[in-house]
Formats: C-alpha cells, structure tokens, sequence
DNA sequence: CTGTATCCAACTCGATACTG
DNA sequence: CAGTATCGAGTTGGATACAG
C-alpha cells in the first residue's frame, strides 16, 4: 500500500491512472517529450483550450513534479515549460503510446497525406 | 492525417489520448492484463463503480476492439471479457506504466507494507 | 450474476472579458 | 505574452431501484 499526498493506493500504477484521468495532462507531456514549449505555443497545438484551462492544467502538472517553468525577464513575458526529471522517464510510456496508436491506426483509420 | 470514425486527427496519438481521456478505460486494461474477468470481479476491484458505468465502459472498450466479451449459458449467468489481440499489444504501454508509477512512488510516496 | 433506467452532484473545460 | 475572473454547457460517473 502506497500513501502519497493524502491518498493511499493499492498499486502504484493507479497513481498513474488518477494523474492523467483527464484529456489534456498526458497530451500535454507528449507535447513537451520534443522539447521545451512556450505558454503560447502549447496552446496553439492544444486548440480549442482556453488560458484558464492550460494554466491550470500545467500548473497542476508543476505541482505533480512532471515539468517545470521558467520565466525570461522580457518584454513581452516569455515562459517556458520543460519536463521535469520525472516527466522525461515518462518517454517510453511516451513511445509505446505512439507506436501502439500508429499500430491502431493503420488497421482501423485511413491515412490522408503523410503523418 | 488519419481519419478514424467520423474524426480526423494530426498525429496517430491523438487516438490514444481520447480514447482514454476518462478515468476508468485503462485501468479496465490493466486489470484485464492479467487474464480475463468477470464483471462481478471487475466491479470489486474499481470500487466504488455502478453497473451502470461499468456496463457502459466495458461497452465502449468493445467498440473500440480492444476487449472481447463472451457470454456463458449458465444460470446464474457468466460473462467473461478478456483483452482482443489490439488490446493485449496494449501491453507495452501497461509495462512502462507500471515501472514509471513504481519509480514515482519510490521518489514521493511512502509504502505501506508491501505492494 | 449481469445488466438497464432514472436522477443528479461534481467536475472538466470552453467562451468571453480583463490584467500586468 | 502570459496569465486571472466569471459564467455556463456538457460530460462523467455515483446512488438507487429494478429486470432477465
């Protein structure tokens, strides 16, 4: 049995579970697996996403020791996110996702143009 | 491009993303991993869960060909589900994590007893 | 045992507007 | 540019009751 932060869990894996219950935390690591990304740019890529919601999302995954912020004393502001450490061990979580859906998607979806 | 359903997504892993952008669809996996289950079996482990959400998750694990469901004509009634074969080649990404959630509870959690 | 039907609370996340 | 504030729609998923 594992305690971390206030819960306690069976597996360490569902730690994992409960971290990317949503659409948008793990996207946003896969985004930040090629390399540090500024606030702008993630949202961008993240469209439709609100500034709320990817602020709180990428504050949560600061608090959850995944990435990390920088802020460039500039004019304009410029900040940009890294993954943390921990954040880069999720690579190969990264990468099987990527040739698993590649996988999927060569059986069931229709390829239009190059990926 | 990939065309998938009625969506079109970017990147291949994109499908991956939405596919389990809920709470309990990979944790279904997970726990299928290991062989197959009952549905009584299934709900005890993802307690708290109503039949209704279970019914419902394990109907759309079935769509997506990544479960396969088998009905035994017995009184009371059995129904197994157990991983299709692109579910099993779910795997890897199961494999990697796991080690990612027990490195991460090493680091920040404490264990109680043993896993 | 394996579901289905209703009801509803909580949460996620987008739209819009505004700030340093 | 990089946020914060407010509002609200939509979805997820639990509680409860019932059916084959």
């Amino acid at each position: 049995m594992i305690k971390l932060n206030g819960n306690t869990y069976q597996f360490s894996a569902e730690i994992f579970f409960e971290m990317f219950d949503d659409r948008l935390k793990l996207m946003i690591i896969w985004y930040l697996s090629n390399g540090s990304m500024r606030f702008k740019e993630l949202s961008k890529y993240l469209q439709p996403i609100t500034n709320k919601t990817l602020s709180s999302k990428l504050k949560q995954l600061e608090e959850l020791h995944l990435i990390e912020r920088e802020v460039f004393a500039e004019v304009p502001p410029r900040v940009e996110y890294t993954l943390s450490p921990h954040g880069q061990q999720l690579k190969p979580v990264i990468d099987e996702v990527v040739a698993w859906s590649q996988h999927y998607a060569k059986t069931f979806g229709q390829t239009i143009n190059e990926e």
